[in-house]
DNA sequence: CTAGGGGTTCGAGCGCAGTCTAAGTCAAGC
DNA sequence: GCTTGACTTAGACTGCGCTCGAACCCCTAG
């Protein structure tokens, strides 16, 4: 698969790809004849994990540690569970947040919604006061 | 309140709450005698409700905008309840995307533990062995 | 043989949201 | 009167995560 599939399969630009390459957050990729770059499934399956892994807010340079990690070999299978522990925690927080921050959203949006039904009421009041 | 106690209230330093006054998402601030910041607790109650829109990633341009409506008065109820609306949608479809992630990582830390149980059995088994 | 449409590299630039520095002012306590 | 410490300003700087441009290369179809 070329640069560019991979690019709209996974969302991202191939510039984005390339530039995460270049940081180390993706493998080096083999090259075809042309010396263009030729992914396999499993770079899409990466950039998936990494795109969960940033919905997460998680930042490159913990991606990059991770990444290294793996890299080393499954001796570091604890270590990288860890990680993914740590965050796990830092996402039900993010949800924790997110949700507390929907309910200030809903009041204020029920907040409005009242004041439209008392201007409301307030003009039929009146439609009514000039019927009579 | 000066500008330090809002900052400790509302975990913001304050030159990051003199940044917001600065670009328009706090109102300019009353001074007292010295020229310094005279805050109400109006301003720590605005700051808050920023945070959670912070936090639900509206971006500054956008607060602004909502900020902007406000001064223009009850008019716009309207305007910024649909503001809400959409950004309680955004939130939402955050909170969906956080859960996938969360069981992304379950999988992921569950296959860990799953190697560190096959890790453990082998060494009980060699451990057997050479016991025999 | 040429045009088109991929791809390549290197490096500069951008947008966002702060963050910090420098130089100065002011009020309170010793 | 002097020090201390919190405050003021304007403006430069930072860090993150891309994003883009320029110049070049290579294959294919017409």
């Amino acid at each position: 698969m070329k640069i560019a599939q991979l690019a709209r399969r996974s969302g991202l630009t191939p510039h984005t790809i390339r530039y995460y390459e270049r940081i180390g957050l993706m493998p080096v990729a083999d090259r075809d004849g042309a010396g263009h770059r030729d992914y396999g499934p499993e770079a899409l399956r990466w950039i998936t994990f990494i795109g969960h892994m940033k919905s997460a807010g998680m930042p490159i340079a913990e991606m990059l540690r991770y990444a290294r990690l793996r890299r080393q070999g499954p001796a570091t299978g604890p270590a990288r569970a860890a990680m993914l522990r740590a965050r796990r925690a830092m996402v039900q927080q993010q949800i924790a947040a997110l949700r507390a921050t929907l309910s200030v959203l809903d009041d204020k949006i029920a907040g409005y919604d009242m004041e439209r039904a008392e201007h409301d009421e307030r003009n039929t009041a009146s439609a009514r006061a000039s019927a009579t």
